[in-house]
DNA sequence: CGTGCACTTGACAGCTGTCAATGCCGGTGG
DNA sequence: CCACCGGCATTGACAGCTGTCAAGTGCACG
């Protein structure tokens, strides 16, 4: 179950058959637990390692001289934390737990192994990495150009569609595991405002967010706040080798 | 020497030989040009399409429905243009040429075969998107954490070290095309407040931006205001199969 | 029952947006 | 050659969103 939810990424953009299955479930290593609070990892640890997220919530943040904190992204269970910093000698950003989390550590050689052996799977990993920068982009335009409100009011659709991707019965109400503070981290105002934005929203009817636990009132309005466009995965990525069938000879692998 | 400039970001992470120059000039369809504030897509369109930045500087650009507009990424020649969206089934954001652009459109088909036949060649594409990732997250740091100066300093810094990469007899001084407009776009702020706030920089004899021409006056107190750590790309990748030779079939390619 | 964390509230300062007007400059047409 | 025009840069006054500081409430936990 937890595998599933680890490749559900991948799937959204091709089936995988039992030998993918098989790559993929290679990967995962010994489960570490993390408490809520803690970090997996700092910025400017080396080498940047890359982990799996199997259970809970965590964060991706960043560290300012001045000890100001952005939050860039909340990694829900199946995501992929830490790739980015692949590229750079030491960690980009540090990964924050929101909650109690369970990651398993993927090592490097092994994730390699994939763009090696599957065009497959190397071109569905590559989308995912497209999708998040849309992502990022989107969370971005909203930061630049938009009041604390709207803001919230982006984040909350964006959670909320990326929740509903791996749990389709969530409905207008769902558990949100984030303190205003995280909030505030996220959408980069601080936590009094955070505040009184909460409240605004509710007395206006749009959204109640109280005790980690978030009802959408009227959908209609968030989206409108928000300003952003929807956004439809591509259901016809037939241009890359998502259908080649290249055998894996396990024996030859490390 | 403008295909030189399209696969250096590649090169940073490894030497190309001449079987992986082939396969990237492939790529190059024929040029067209785009006059200084016209869009080569917008967003929406569908499908996506995807380009190689020949000559001239380019922009990725998301509007709200409310009008406001905001920069994600300015573009330098070698970059390639349009690649977030192709998860996606329209465009997620516009192109907008900065100056006059010479751009190459890359047939989908074409880019996939990368995927099919070089695994070393699809592992450097991926290393560069997390890049790019990397990149749009500092910015996003910048504008969620810190004032419009303190902005205008990271936005800067960044420019400088990629126009170095291509160009490392760059100095202090230096052509940037981006009108006060355009920096008010990409940091998220009125183009009268970017005004006043390059006033203060030019009397505090920290950073000096007039007439598209820049001049660093202060290094230090402009990392200082950033605020943020510097970037070095990785030094070894060996872990993705980057130095595997998988010989090229022309015949076989469609 | 004391402690710590998250949340809430009020007063005030400060950064930034809005509106409006002006100056500057290169390009265009007469 | 000169008047006109549009884009870009600049300036001032003022409003408004957001940050800062400080204090207080409520609840879970040991």
């Amino acid at each position: 179950m937890h595998d599933a939810g680890a490749i559900a990424r991948l799937r959204a953009f091709a089936t995988l058959d039992e030998s993918d299955f098989q790559q993929l479930v290679a990967l995962a290593g010994p489960s570490r637990i993390i408490d809520r609070g803690e970090y997996l990892r700092h910025e400017g640890d080396s080498p940047p390692g890359l982990y799996l997220l199997i259970k809970g919530w965590m964060a991706s943040t960043l560290t300012f001289n001045d000890g100001a904190r952005q939050m860039l992204k909340v990694n829900l269970p199946g995501d992929m934390l830490g790739a980015p910093s692949l590229a750079f000698s030491a960690a980009t950003d540090s990964l924050l737990a929101l909650s109690e989390a369970e990651v398993k550590p993927v090592p490097l050689r092994m994730f390699g192994d994939i763009f090696r052996h599957s065009a497959k799977l190397a071109s569905l990993i590559f989308l995912v990495s497209l999708e998040e920068r849309v992502m990022i982009m989107d969370r971005l335009a909203s930061i630049g150009r938009t009041h604390t409100a709207e803001r919230v009011a982006a984040l909350m659709l964006h959670l909320h569609d990326r929740l509903i991707r791996t749990d389709p019965t969530i409905g207008t109400e769902f558990d949100v595991h984030l303190t205003q503070h995280d909030v505030a981290d996220l959408v980069g105002v601080t936590t009094v405002h955070v505040n009184r934005t909460l409240q605004k929203l509710r007395t206006q009817r749009v959204l109640d967010w109280r005790y980690g636990r978030v009802k959408i009132m009227n959908r209609e309005a968030l989206v409108e706040l928000a300003g952003l466009p929807p956004r439809h995965l591509s259901d016809d990525v037939s241009w890359l080798p998502i259908n080649d069938h290249r055998p894996t000879h396990p024996g030859s692998w490390r």
